[in-house]
DNA sequence: GTCTATATAAGGATAGAC
DNA sequence: GTCTATCCTTATATAGAC
């Protein structure tokens, strides 16, 4: 006959916990991105994932949690951007800033939601949550300066303000996803992307039959 | 002796009590963009303008009722553009574009705000207004693109993307607007016009001695 | 026209049964 | 681990005194 052991018991409880907690935070997004952090209350959110607000608490320790939470992870997608370029190895200013611009731009649509929360909702954060975001966001920008710049060192740019140009790639994206309501009729998003990036390869290339 | 008149006595309450309505607006705005609208309790906004919350409701009739009017006011800014065109009469595409996208990215601060406050708190208008705000931003977007088409008819310009590049123009201004937190150290609003206006332009110019 | 007091509703969070 | 019941706080909005 053979007993479950204690270990295994407990593993299966926390598959089962994370499980529900993830099942939590999705509905959390979703939620919080359609009727902001306000306007959305733990009750909605307990009967979104059939449960009671009892129940919830269980897995949450509070609202502010949980917004913390959809706040961290959502800077992933700064850092995605990054490990992409470092994934590329060694390859022009040119391909490098075109591959990361695309990147950036067409990053699936749950990242994209949550960009939407991390632009409109900053006035919801903690005071510390508010800091991480700015230097996400700053350090972003930067790594496109970056870039940039090593494109204008190989003489195959030319670019006359390096930080709004970066600004500007990194707003493309912001732009997408909280004008989506506008946009979505229009293109895709990765024809949104592919015409915004030749867009700014455009501006800044010295030989523009690079551009194809 | 000379007595009031029945009339002037009126007008006089009028004049106040519109005087104190502004007042409470104003007030609005500004608590809304900091706090967001649902963050706002009608007891601070009363604070705010040195009342309680019986004395505020004497001049306006709910909470739902300030968002519109805020909303409502928000979108004279876009009008106003289309306005400055009119008045310059008989120029050339070249001008005519620089001048209004300079206008539109320099609009005084109150109305910077509000172009915050419609982008942000979207979600807190009702359907109507929702739909009367995105009428307003599709109206001013095309009304770039007849700005741009003019241009590219009399051999001005060269565009690859007529939507896209007055979107960009429209969304250069909601940059700044909703990014203030990080461009202020880096820019005047002043600065940030010129330099995104001559971006615009040193994309689209066929004569790029033109720009200056 | 402004205040105090209050009705009424909704939200976050907890205690304790099962 | 989930539910019911409930506490406490805060919010919108109104009634009626001054």
């Amino acid at each position: 006959m053979q007993t479950t052991s204690p270990i295994v018991e407990k593993n299966k409880k926390e598959k089962t916990a994370s499980k529900r907690k993830r099942q939590i935070f999705d509905a959390a997004i979703h939620l919080f991105l359609e009727k902001g952090v306000a306007n959305t209350s733990m009750r909605e959110l307990a009967v979104a994932v059939n449960m009671t607000t009892g129940g919830l608490y269980h897995y949450v320790k509070s609202k502010e949690e949980i917004v913390r939470m959809v706040t961290r992870n959502a800077i992933y997608a700064h850092e995605s951007v990054k490990a992409l370029r470092k994934s590329l190895g060694d390859i022009s200013p040119n391909e490098a800033l075109r591959a990361c611009t695309k990147f950036w731009l067409t990053l699936e649509k749950t990242a994209q939601e949550q960009t939407i929360f991390l632009d409109r909702e900053r006035v919801h954060m903690g005071a510390d949550m508010q800091q991480v975001y700015s230097e996400s966001v700053r350090s972003l920008i930067h790594f496109f300066e970056s870039l940039l710049d090593d494109g204008v060192k190989a003489g195959e740019f030319e670019v006359d303000n390096v930080f709004l140009t970066a600004f500007n790639i990194y707003m493309s994206r912001i732009q997408f996803a909280t004008k989506w309501w506008l946009l979505q009729d229009l293109f895709t998003a990765e024809e949104y992307a592919t015409q915004q990036t030749n867009a700014v390869m455009k501006q800044i290339l010295v030989d523009r039959n690079k551009i194809s």
